[in-house]
DNA sequence: TTGTAGGCGTTATCAC
DNA sequence: GTGATAACGCCTACAA
């Protein structure tokens, strides 16, 4: 007579219908271990007495499988979700884990150490992505976890990269052929050691390379440069904290506004949204472009190729990284690192 | 002898400590149940045989909370963490989520519904985002599951809405009122029952205003256009039934590829990814904006603010929208619900 | 302050 | 083809 105010669970729902639990699991999980009837009738039963199917949260402590995938991201979730690149590379890892049945928990690694511990031991896998890997992080991870690193490597499990280096060479090196420059610089994203939201000079330490893609950017683009005569020390380079408009905007300002003889005439960025944010500001102070000053970025993203001019840029595949790096953590691709081409695209802003 | 493949458990450490499960589990989640003491060695004992605390899985099944919140959204997840608005209503989400402790699980309506109904028993609470709510969602949902609608109405259950109408008619009536124009039209976004990309018609029926927003936008439209001496009837409708330039543009292109008479000189687009792609093929097309054409678009993305001219549109704070949703299904904001203001940008699309 | 024991809702392994 | 039963790992009255 009390009211029921428990949810129904599956031995409620054996009892009610005078069978055991181990039948009724079984009409949920593997249809070929009973009678069609039987089957029939406990289907009908369960949804007659509102039951849902069995509870996910006991399955999967008794099975030791959730069906969840936890997506580790280095920067923050409200970063990385405006940001196109990062969302691109979340929409290509949901695309497959939908498709398989799985689900997707969003992590930062910028959040509370014990909520990534208590979401790690949710998780069946974990795919860490754009990380330079801290110790705690790994600490809080299970030690046996499935984990596919992207964007940096993490010693004993595989990571899914792109090109960098080539990518960044080859875009210098058609920059500095087509249209001889005499000031060519570089706006790095996010390469010093210390916080740096400006020029890079030589008291600064740069990230080792282990830990960051944009040293392999760099090296890509030096080579470019010393190949046409430039000495790579001798180029300037300015360091974005973030890529966003906001952060990247000083920046760009303090270069752009130079004196015209010291003014920049290449800008070899390191992602797209440092293009654009230059592209923009450069066109408000009313400077030609590609007369006054290239630009090239790195990323591809859509924003950048629906305007006019388009950038010049390096497209790389974030939607298929990110679904080959959710192929890999549930096993539907050899366990190997691999590494992703990328596509040179020429725009307008550096012909 | 035997390796132990297994993880180490609570009760391992308890073992291994000679002390009680019980201590060991207030050890980690009631510090003050026990001695600082005896605290610290256990924990210092759980480090060194590697113990990461409590398990998720079990004490999600033991507690009957998870600290798991799904945002169930209408779209693909591909599309929608690809579409800045609801990237950013997302990001807000995570954003509180984050701060208390909690973590976000990301599904979409489209997915098999066996999925949909595994997550859901894994969740503690429920936002569902931009639904036209299908019964069968709702079904495979707990019954008294915690749940916030956001961009639509579940009876029950609070939602947060933006003033739609409102936004929409002081937007057009102040574009029909500084530059009078003769050929006003509507871009509609999945407007219509049945899916249609193009121009609407008679023979077209409209979703239900309680399923959809657009129906309040266009409403708002339609009462300035009124205002200003037009039969709304008379007033041409596009339909475009995806937010992407991809789906977009071929509407666009059919709107701007009508004899120079019959294009019409003020498009009120519904959204501004609709509004943008307008832009691009108008410019692409040598159309002089506003001059020969004026647009206004509805989000307020920052897309279209970074870029000359500006769009003429109304900002709806998605990023507040996802922060509010979240606090209610967390209970940290009254239970009733909510809608948010706008704010008109003038840019110059529409001057 | 600490220990005991029951149970959260399933699924897997056996028997029958 | 079906039914007992023992885990899965933890939390929490309650008793000591």
């Amino acid at each position: 007579m009390s009211p029921p105010i428990r949810r129904i669970t599956l031995k409620d729902l054996a009892r009610e219908l005078g069978v055991s639990t181990a039948t009724v699991s079984n009409a949920f999980n593997r249809p070929d271990q009973l009678s069609p009837n039987l089957r029939e009738r406990i289907l009908a039963e369960a949804k007659r007495l509102g039951y849902r199917g069995p509870d996910a949260k006991a399955r999967s402590l008794r099975t030791g499988r959730s069906r969840i995938i936890a997506v580790v991201l280095a920067e923050s979730l409200t970063y990385s979700l405006n940001d196109a690149v990062s969302s691109e590379f979340l929409s290509g890892v949901a695309e497959v884990l939908d498709s398989q049945g799985h689900t997707l928990l969003l992590l930062s690694a910028r959040q509370a150490k014990c909520q990534l511990a208590d979401a790690a031991s949710m998780a069946d896998g974990f795919i860490v992505y754009g990380l330079m890997p801290s110790e705690e992080l790994f600490d809080s991870l299970p030690l046996n976890a499935a984990l596919v690193a992207v964007d940096f490597n993490v010693a004993g499990h595989p990571s899914v990269h792109v090109d960098n280096e080539p990518a960044c060479f080859e875009i210098a090196d058609r920059a500095l052929s087509t249209m001889p420059r005499q000031r060519p610089a570089i706006v790095n994203l996010r390469l010093t050691r210390e916080p740096c939201n400006g020029r890079i000079d030589t008291e600064h330490t740069l990230l080792p390379a282990e830990l960051t893609i944009t040293r392999s950017r760099l090296a890509g683009f030096h080579r470019a440069l010393v190949r046409h005569g430039f000495a790579a020390a001798q180029v300037p380079m300015w360091n974005v904290e973030e890529n966003t408009f906001e952060v990247c905007a000083p920046v760009i300002e303090e270069i752009l506004d130079l004196p015209a003889n010291e003014r920049p005439d290449l800008l070899l960025c390191m992602s797209d949204r440092i293009a654009l944010t230059a592209l923009t500001l450069a066109e408000s102070r009313g400077l030609r472009i590609p007369e006054d000053i290239c630009l090239v970025g790195f990323d591809g993203i859509a924003e950048g190729q629906y305007r006019a001019p388009r950038l010049t840029t390096v497209r790389q595949e974030s939607g298929e990284k990110g679904r080959l790096a959710a192929r890999m953590i549930l096993g539907l691709e050899p366990g190997h690192s691999r590494l992703l081409g990328t596509e040179l695209i020429l725009g307008e802003t550096c012909p």
